[in-house]
DNA sequence: CCGCATCCTATCGGATACTG
DNA sequence: CAGTATCCGATAGGATGCGG
């Protein structure tokens, strides 16, 4: 079976800041919300209603760690009550497309085994 | 911007053995793993030697993990001192194969920024 | 060469309560 | 509504030493 890439030429398979950026957004909530989020705006409420069983703590965290990927995009308009609404950015978008087809992957595999 | 999949409905983002399944083979040390096997074999201590920081509990532990998964085969062959193997499964190559452009993606996100 | 067992610590993540 | 603050248990993962 050949090699998907062209053998580890091309990628430092060590390096900790990819590491760092494929565990936020392979984390248990990052995965969710970037899903989540794929091709639609929600505020923050709708988002937590859309991931059963996520803590506001866990909520906002993962948020803001993707916020600072530049892969989530925070928009606050300042009245009151709040209304804050997230999307994803095109890097986030990019993310979200390689995802998919990962859970798809995984999804189909534990449906069989 | 328009979604990635057809929103949600082939997926179920909160499955928790999907999420398993992906966290597995996204760990700090699964995904190195994967990566380095990809299409190869590699005796243990060969593969030790490609993943420079890993201990040999984690190296065995995620091998285990992923060998328990259908990822990767483990061919061990009785001679003294022990000669054992390390492969990918069909399964494994599909896995490396999602996750190489994953880990191409964020690392070159990493590079720019 | 390959792997198991034990200890230890840092971090992840849940529960709860409080604020502008 | 959209967060912040604090506590606390579970677990990931590193260090070390032993065994076939």
């Amino acid at each position: 079976m050949p090699p998907t890439i062209p053998h580890l030429s091309a990628l430092d398979t060590g390096c900790p800041h990819m590491r760092l950026l494929v565990e936020h957004v392979t984390s248990k909530w990052g995965l969710l919300v970037l899903l989540q989020l794929d091709g639609r705006t929600l505020r923050w409420s709708e988002l937590k209603r859309a991931i059963p069983g996520v803590s506001e703590k866990m909520l906002i965290q993962t948020l803001q760690t993707l916020e600072a990927d530049g892969l989530v995009l925070r928009a606050a308009r300042p009245v009151v009550p709040p209304h804050v609404e997230y999307s994803l950015t095109d890097a986030g978008h990019d993310a979200a497309a390689l995802l998919a087809p990962l859970a798809l992957w995984a999804q189909d595999r534990v449906r069989e085994g």
